[in-house]
Order: C-alpha cells, then structure tokens, then sequence
DNA sequence: CTTGGTGCAAATGATTTGCAAGCCT
DNA sequence: AGGCTTGCAAATCATTTGCACCAAG
C-alpha cells in the first residue's frame, strides 16, 4: 500500500522535525489521529491503532498523546464528564460546538472568535497562550 | 451572627423556588459557594463547609453540586488536568482567563463574547445552550 | 553504548454509587 | 407515611506511574 507507506513516512518526518524520537508506535498512532475526522479519545484510538500495530498499548496512546501536545503537534478537548479528545494541531483556527441531542462535535471554522479573544485578553493585560471555547447547543 | 442566618434563610428560600428539598447540608453548602470569591472545587467546599455545619460529607458536596447545576443554580468549570471548580450562575455573563504563572482564574466580564456566539452558532444553525470560553493566557 | 520509549500491571485521583438509616414535606 | 437525602465505604473510570526490558540515535 504506496499512500500508507507515503504517508508514513511524513508522520516519521513531522516527528523527527520536532525533536522527538521515532518510534514505530508513535508513527501509528499519529497516522490514526490524522486520518480520523471525527475527535477521539484514547479509547478509540488504541483501538484503531491496534488494528495497524498490535504492539501498541493504552500507555502509551497516553504518553504519545502527551507527548504530541506538549510539542504543539495535537490539540487535547477537554470536555465536561467525558474522556478527553484529540485532534491534530489545526492549522486553521477553529474552535467547538457540541450539539447536545446527537453528541456531536462541529468545529467552528473562522479566526473571528480568536481575534476577539486575543483584544479581551490585551485589554485585561495579559497575551494569549492558548483559547479554546466550547458551545453546547442544540440544532434549531 | 444576623447576617448569617438572614443569608442562610435567602438561600433556603432559593432552593425551594427551584423545586428542591431544603437539607441543612445544602444551606450550609450554598452559603460557603456564595461567599466564595474564587472558584473553589469540591475539596476547598467541603472543607470550608465542615468548619461550618461538621455533618456534610464529600458524598454530599458531589450530589448536591450535581443537583445545583441541573437547576441551574452552579456553574461547573471543567478546566485542562484539575478537579472541576464551582461558582454561583452569575447574573452577568462572563467567562474565564487563566494566569499560566499564577494559577489565577480571571474572570472576563462584558457581552461581546456571547453575542459573537450566539451569531455564530445561528449561523451554523444551531441555537446556544450555554457556552464556556478558557482563555490561557500570561500577563504582559 | 546511552538515553529515552514501551508493555504490563498496579497505583492514583476524582467522582459515583449501593446500602441502611434519617429527615423533609 | 413515603420518598428523597445523607454518610460511609466500596466501586468506577480515566489517567498515571514503577519497573524490567527494548530500541532509537
């Protein structure tokens, strides 16, 4: 399979890029995570990735999710009484809707909430790390 | 102490607006969430609350916390890797920025943030249940 | 080689729940 | 009276960690 063998390799690529060991593992499990379009959590993802590699665990679905995070590669979703979800950092900014009936998550496309983030926050005095806004709502 | 027990009758009086049943343990409870001014969790109220009313257990804290929220009374804070934090449903719309240095939970008032929700939920056709902003964020 | 990564299973930490007893309405 | 609420302790769930082994650079 040429395109999974490519794409491999680009994970490998984006990893060693960010100062970060290569491990067969790692280049799994981000494979999986950028192939997903939905949010996952750890759950979903090991088992996705298990069904590519049987030599991943929990653990480290754990430990490489940290790991990516804390590098600025994927963007963890904390969201009320549920496991957390992970998404590939975006390169466009867009932040969360949940819709309450279906359980859905929709992302919110457009740097119209960040750009006003970013001018409450100057006005209190402080710089943005990070925002992230979530909006729980139901379909009209 | 006049204040106190005038305060405990208001919100007795609230619990029984919401249809709740009125216990010494969520008097006690309600009244160390109102006087708070930062935004504890469930371990700084049951604390507080026991120097107060000694027959309130964590159990206690957890359900009624659960209860006040499903009436609409709390509003629960889920942030990034720590216990969720309380405040009272705030009469004025506003949302959080936290101090990455200081750990400090900043509140953000004005309505320019709802109302940019709300436009853009409808515009995705959906209509806000609630919305919560986090903002990380360093002094300048 | 040396440092960091991994699997496994046990440990942790926050929150929930079963149950018997007690209190609110 | 009758059902909701409580305290206690045990249970659950997501996540983390200690340890011995293995692999990446």
């Amino acid at each position: 399979m040429v395109t999974a063998l490519t794409d491999e390799t680009d994970y490998r690529q984006i990893l060693r890029e960010a100062g970060l060991r290569v491990t067969p593992q790692r280049a799994s499990i981000i494979t999986i995570l950028s192939e997903a379009d939905d949010h996952p959590n750890v759950e979903d993802l090991y088992e996705k990735t298990r069904a590519l590699d049987d030599t991943v665990s929990v653990a480290t679905v754990y430990r490489t999710m940290s790991v990516l995070e804390n590098a600025g590669l994927v963007r963890k979703l904390v969201l009320d009484d549920a496991p957390a979800r992970y998404e590939m950092m975006p390169q466009t900014d867009h932040d969360h809707l949940v819709d309450l009936d279906s359980g859905d998550l929709v992302e919110i496309p457009g740097t119209e909430i960040a750009e006003l983030m970013s001018r409450v926050a100057s006005e209190l005095g402080y710089e943005i790390v990070s925002h992230h806004t979530v909006i729980r709502a139901r379909k009209i």
